[in-house]
DNA sequence: AGCACGCCGACT
DNA sequence: GTCGGCGTGCTC
């Protein structure tokens, strides 16, 4: 018997769903002491032995290895990536959300610490002998010998354009006349925008006889850059649509100077000096709720506990005393975030108490920052993380506590592989740490409620606002009389009366109907996007339509392109026709306008709301996101244009989603000293969602919606699983979906299955068609358990095992949303 | 996904 | 005869 062999179980980096398992490989003799668990390795894959790049799950030693086994090439880490909790959350997130192990791994880590491969091909120092070599492998040969550079063999060997290079290439390596030399890189190289000015040279050379002539195009940009001094490529060419090709010919023409920005933000700036947060002092609930929570965590029993508050009542004072006292215990903790970028208030006051002990993680850092904050908690340089979603994996050791602030939001669902839920990664962090989970809202979502009414989860109540201000007044009104006019004349009339007072007001509308449309009034549609069955909404500043889900745009028409009627007219509410009431009835108001448009720089909505915050403007008109931004003392009218369309999406959470945000975005009127008024305008002035949410009664409406979702049969009541497929031809797209929920039958069937189930569908996705694809779904209620987790997953195994399907994508999501 | 193997038609 | 089309099946 041969002696014992090293084997390191792998999983893979290229490897799909459907053949995503742990290989194995036998560890070479002198690789043996440098492979661990949670490294990264570069093994031998597939028939063609390509190297890739794969994750070491776990080792064994066995007697006698599989003749296929092969052996693994080289370590990529030094050190593991990650410890044995995140390789457990891995083997959860793969049961838990159909990924694959790499894509859990993957997500774990920050994306600078991935690695490319990379191959030069350099000519050996060898005698040629003519005589050995086919025509194209002399040809081949002699180009890469009188070749100046590596580059220029790069350029000439793109074996992704000439894949009939490849064999030459390889044949020439085996007779020993070209050596390929790998490498693996680190990719760590910092995400930059290319930036375009006007060039010193041209701006000199204005009204001088060496003025450059321009063509139109040029003109164009000369003329954005004059306006606006500076502005990004994509800026530049969402803009004035040219392309990037005009842009680099006018650099070259000295018009134009080029310059890299970097994406780079002080991850948390400079630490002044550090306050003690046991100067701050609770209230008697606060008081309490911090008193519960700290036995909670004393305890030292994974728990889960609500901290259910109104708006004002002072939930951050209360993580601060929890999370100085956890740190006090010599643990750490965590704060999850809806979104960084709304929370900069918060952030500075982290700062304050807690100064360099804090690490940030979310998606506006660079990479390089990401790296740094990474690996400043994995040495324990940081020991309280503050986060978005994926902050959630931050490589803390002894957690004692994971904040979930604003708990109801659905920023902490993901919406691409992984799907997974912060909440559920951090009951399963909780567990391993033996931590607290805190959930905290004004507006938890249902099911979080529900379970903290069973005593599933720890409740903790705060309903007095902070230094007993004064809930704003809320009105609905009933927009059937008003002449179909967009600002009721109660809102307009006291816009009036803010302006006057030198306040500050905030208008919100619904982001479907931000949107303004270009419609027939011949053939009755809207000019729709040519690849998804929506209609293209209607840009003022490039006077162009444009495709809000695939980015096509064209130039605004004169006649309908489906029956050529030059009768067309711009409708939806959209933004251009409020703003121009707003310009007639209120001339002297300086409005900020916050576009859901995503093609200008996340930072700019933060600077809006800087801006807005120091006075600059008066009003500010925008969507959603609005709603949940910051504290805004000198705001004391908020005005709510229309949600109606937000109740009736077809989603079983629309309800919840809308009370949530009328609440908050009414609690944004009168945080200072002043009184504040909200004013809710809606056509279904009856409806039980709009009346509670004026009142703030969360309660009643977690009532009202209990009972429905009982009925109805939704969350919290049975888990939902949608599988979605997604495909070119719609005919294959309905194949698919059959396909699928037919074998799911016989599945069942054959395996004689009782699993409480019911489907609905397979049916058309509310937006039946985005970017060319057909979209389909399929809804299962159903109990999330091991058992049917493993259904869905052996189901969708064996439909990757159909070859007729394979043009046709699919995804399965438990407790996601059920999507448009 | 990506690569090799294998089995048919077009070509010197 | 053989080069090369892409259908099929596997990935330690």
């Amino acid at each position: 018997m041969r002696g014992k062999t090293l084997i390191a179980k792998v999983a893979v980096s290229g490897a799909a769903y459907s053949f995503d398992s742990e290989y194995s490989y036998y560890v070479p003799e002198p690789l043996k002491d440098s492979i661990r668990p949670g490294m990264r390795v570069v093994v031998p894959f597939g028939n063609g032995n390509r190297r890739m790049i794969g994750l070491v799950t776990r080792m064994k030693t066995i007697d006698e290895p599989d003749e296929r086994v092969k052996p693994l090439m080289q370590a990529a880490d030094e050190e593991p990536l990650i410890n044995d909790e995140m390789l457990s959350l891995i083997f959860w997130l793969k049961e838990n959300t159909f990924c694959t192990y790499f894509d859990a791994f993957r997500s774990m880590v920050p994306s600078g610490f991935g690695y490319k491969f990379s191959s030069r091909y350099v000519p050996a120092n060898v005698e040629v002998d003519p005589e050995q070599l086919s025509e194209e492998e002399f040809r081949v040969l002699s180009f890469m010998k009188q070749a100046g550079s590596q580059r220029e063999i790069n350029e000439f060997l793109d074996l992704a354009a000439q894949p009939k290079l490849k064999p030459v290439l390889v044949s020439l390596i085996d007779k020993g006349y070209i050596e390929q030399e790998d490498s693996i890189k680190r990719r760590v190289g910092d995400e930059s925008v290319k930036m375009f000015r006007l060039a010193d040279e041209y701006l000199t050379s204005v009204g001088t006889q060496t003025e450059p002539k321009l063509t139109p195009k040029q003109r164009n940009v000369v003329a954005l850059l004059n306006e606006c001094g500076c502005a990004s490529s994509k800026e530049i060419r969402y803009m004035t649509s040219c392309t990037e090709a005009l842009l680099k010919r006018m650099k070259q023409n000295g018009i134009l100077s080029e310059y890299k920005s970097e994406l780079l933000r002080n991850a948390i700036g400079e630490v002044g000096e550090v306050k003690d947060p046991v100067s701050i002092v609770l209230n008697k609930e606060q008081d309490s709720a911090y008193q519960g929570i700290m036995q909670l965590v004393k305890e030292g029993k994974p728990a889960g506990a609500l901290l259910y508050g109104v708006t004002g009542s002072g939930k951050t004072a209360v993580f601060f005393r929890v999370i100085d006292s956890v740190l006090k215990l010599g643990k750490t903790a965590m704060m999850l975030v809806p979104e960084i970028s709304l929370t900069p208030q918060m952030l500075r006051r982290f700062k304050q108490y807690f100064g360099g002990d804090i690490a940030v993680l979310h998606s506006s850092l660079s990479l390089g920052q990401r790296n740094d904050e990474f690996k400043r908690i994995r040495s324990g340089a940081a020991r309280i993380v503050i986060g978005t979603r994926s902050a959630v994996f931050a490589p803390l050791e002894n957690i004692g506590v994971i904040i979930i602030d604003e708990e109801g939001e659905h920023t902490y669902k993901s919406e691409s592989t992984p799907r997974y839920h912060a909440r559920d990664v951090a009951i399963q962090r909780c567990g391993s740490h033996n931590a607290i989970l805190l959930m905290a809202s004004a507006t938890p979502s249902l099911e979080t409620f529900y379970y903290a009414k069973k005593g599933r989860f720890h409740l903790f109540e705060m309903k007095q606002r902070f230094a007993d201000a004064e809930l704003p007044e809320v009105e609905i009104i009933d927009m059937a009389y008003e002449g179909g006019k967009l600002l009721s004349e109660k809102l307009s009339n006291r816009l009036r009366q803010t302006l006057d007072a030198h306040e500050q007001a905030i208008l919100l509308l619904n982001r479907r109907g931000f949107s303004t449309y270009v419609s027939c009034m011949d053939c009755r549609k809207p000019v729709s996007c040519p690849n998804c069955a929506l209609p293209l909404t209607y840009h003022k500043k490039n006077d162009k339509l444009m495709c809000h889900y695939c980015g096509f745009s064209m130039d605004n028409v004169k006649v309908c392109p489906e029956c050529g009627s030059d009768h067309l007219y711009t409708s939806g509410v959209g933004t251009q026709k409020i703003e121009d009431e707003l310009a007639s009835d209120f001339p002297d108001a300086r409005v900020l306008r916050m576009d859901a448009d995503t093609v200008f720089s996340r930072y700019s909505y933060e600077d809006g709301f800087r801006d807005f915050e120091k006075g600059k403007y008066d009003i500010m008109l925008g969507t959603q996101m609005i709603a949940k931004g910051l504290n805004f003392p000198n705001v004391t009218l908020v005005g709510v244009i229309s949600l109606d369309k937000a109740l009736f999406t077809g989603d079983f959470r629309s309800y919840e989603r809308t009370f949530s945000l009328l609440t908050q975005v009414a609690g944004r009127s009168g945080r200072g000293d002043k009184p504040g008024v909200a004013y809710l305008q809606t056509y279904v002035p009856d409806h039980f969602v709009l009346n509670l949410a004026a009142k703030q009664d969360y309660e009643r409406f977690y009532e009202e919606e209990i009972e429905l979702r009982r009925a109805l049969i939704y969350p919290p009541f049975c888990d939902i699983c949608v599988v979605g497929f997604s495909a070119s031809l719609e005919s294959k797209t309905i194949e698919a979906s059959q396909w699928f929920t037919e074998a799911l039958a016989r599945y069942i069937k054959e395996n004689r299955l009782t699993l409480p189930l019911r489907a609905l569908g397979p049916a058309p996705c509310t937006l039946g068609r985005i970017n060319n694809k057909y979209r389909y779904r399929l809804i299962l209620k159903c109990r999330n358990t091991r058992q049917f987790r493993k259904t869905i997953s052996d189901v969708l195994l064996l439909y990757y095992k159909q070859p007729s399907l394979r043009s046709v994508s699919i995804y399965a999501d438990i407790n996601g949303d059920i999507g448009l």
